[in-house]
DNA sequence: TTGTAAGCGTTATCAA
DNA sequence: TTGATAACGCTTACAA
């Protein structure tokens, strides 16, 4: 059960190791008929160079890593194709690496890099509580993409950045709502003080309830429940059955993602609630599944191609020029649907 | 920008490399003075370890490869946590490798597992249209979970696997459509002669209509769009779509994932159907999504811990005694919901 | 166009 | 308890 090696093949053919390497990286100077019976035996042989070897020789592997927490949520895995083209565009390919739900990205993303080699790193998604001043040992660029708009500005020439404009999205949400006639309108939410795109939602709606003259009620402000998983349709069911419980006066409720959202609606009809007459229900990403949701629900679609693009554009710009940190923000689209809506709407693109 | 090296530990600490790679590894016989030595300047190094190098040294790396095709399908995404679990139970870890869209599974599982110094694999999902005489060629212990109880009984012995009884999941549910009335009962799948999931579940559902002489009509068979992911709802609503426009005869709809399902459930909905008074649908898997949806999707839940625990016994079965191959079928659980049952139920669990 | 040989950064063996 | 040193499998000068 020996592995077969580079020297097998070599000496199979007759020839030096050498030889046989430019072959399997396509390298100029050799004898075309060299090329093919090498190329033979390791087709027969079943051949596979290995790795580790390679990695540990090759000063660059024009890759890029790809580093994501939480894999669950549909946002996310939506946006690992679009990042992969762009990359690919630019001739480098991406090395996707899934953190655990405890580890802390940055480490487990320093050893990854160092592993293979890698010339850069795009952490997509996450939370970043303590190791924003990790990141900056990082010893390659990298782009924090939709993390949520950090808004500490002292922060921000450590890294760079690319989101939605998390809090201008949160608002225009629940200014639809207002304008729509609702006054009572409860959040779905993190911590309050939490810097993640939670916490810039929160942000958004709390500014946007004052710039209308609405008194905040810190009873419709309802924290997720922190042992369930955060982006979850069942975080959401479950908060918002707490929430109707409590019976306190409330007309619309956001949650901070759709995949919340579908857990608040659920909740709000099995209750017997009709949507959007008895609550109006908003969410947040604009994922594909909230289109195909009944009722459809209201959201804010991130506009995940230009977050994408300007991710990987903002990457390969310091990673050839050296460029300067820079935070972009982006702004959604508000789209406005059945759950705050009524009626069925049929969407044609 | 040089890296920093086990070398150049040990050149600042005054010992030899091997004593670094002692402490490194949690060697014992080491003085716990030196070791302390030794930990307090790799933190504040900042160095780690090159993994390229050890995995070339490490003849063990006590690591199984998780191979995934369809990241997008939030059935498989819950997979992996259950696997992972039951990996580290053994004192494994589980290194998931995902598989591009037009990559093959096997070639690249290959590579992967010849970088990593791998003992076993787990591919979850897939089809292996070709390759089943490739998986031969694999040089470790694997085992193929939920990607179909493949039915030619020749290749059997060939592998593991792990799998719901998809067949006959499908023939329950429409024995239930059929319990509750419906004769004309439409299904979407993929090509009829796939030998893949979708395949097993046409075939479920075709003997269930011949059990109870129900005649089978060609039109009620739909295939789902190849340019769409397949497990995707956009697929399953503009299949939906496509039939509802043909006007066929036709009183409950088959959808063979609950991804699927609800797209199905949204096209109907546009069209003004109600569900199940007009369309009763049924999906497959049960995901917790399924649940949440409104209507409830009636589907057929698979015992994601049963195969995931099975999965990973049977791999180290055979890592550890040199077992033989097995094919492992268990039984999904019916669940009756509202999209063929209707009214709102409240589930409790 | 080809082959030889020197590393890449680690771990493991052996002797001290 | 330690330290040289020989692999691990590959790429890449450099020499032929």
């Amino acid at each position: 059960m020996e592995e077969i090696t580079i020297r097998d093949i070599a000496r199979m053919c007759g020839v030096g190791v050498s030889t046989v390497s430019r072959v399997i990286n396509d390298h100029p100077d050799v004898n075309p008929q060299t090329r093919e019976r090498i190329l033979s035996v390791i087709q027969k042989s079943g051949y596979i160079p290995n790795n580790s070897a390679r990695n540990l020789k090759r000063t660059e592997a024009r890759s890029i890593a790809l580093v994501l927490k939480d894999i669950r949520n549909p946002f996310f895995t939506s946006m690992i194709d679009l990042l992969e083209v762009e990359v690919r565009k630019r001739g480098y390919s991406l090395v996707p690496h899934r953190v655990r739900a405890g580890e802390d990205e940055v480490d487990s993303a320093m050893e990854f890099i160092k592993e293979k080699r890698l010339q850069g790193v795009v952490f997509l998604g996450g939370y970043f509580r303590n190791s924003v001043e990790k990141l900056r040992m990082l010893r390659v660029p990298f782009v924090l993409s939709a993390t949520g708009s950090m808004p500490d500005s002292e922060s921000f020439a450590l890294y760079s950045s690319v989101s939605v404009d998390d809090k201008k999205g949160s608002g225009r949400l629940v200014q639809h709502l207002i304008d729509t006639g609702h006054r009572d309108i409860a959040i779905l939410a993190a911590e309050r003080d939490e810097k993640s795109v939670s916490g810039l939602r929160l942000e958004g709606y709390l500014d946007t309830l004052e710039k209308n003259g609405i008194p905040i009620r810190e009873e419709l402000i309802c924290r997720m429940d922190p042992d369930i998983a955060f982006f979850s349709s069942e975080n959401g069911y479950e908060t918002t059955k707490k929430l109707l419980d409590r019976k306190v006066r409330c007309t619309a409720i956001c949650a901070f993602s759709d995949m919340v959202a579908i857990g608040v609606c659920r909740a709000v009809m099995e209750r017997g609630g009709r949507i959007p007459q008895d609550y109006a229900v908003t969410g947040f990403d604009g994922i594909n599944l909230s289109r195909y949701y009944t009722p459809s629900i209201t959201t804010l679609r991130q506009p995940i191609e230009k977050i994408a693009e300007a991710t990987v554009a903002l990457l390969f710009e310091r990673l050839e020029n050296g460029g300067e940190n820079r935070n972009l923000l982006y702004e959604g689209e508000l789209l406005i649907r059945e759950s705050t809506a009524g009626g069925i709407l049929i969407e044609t693109d």
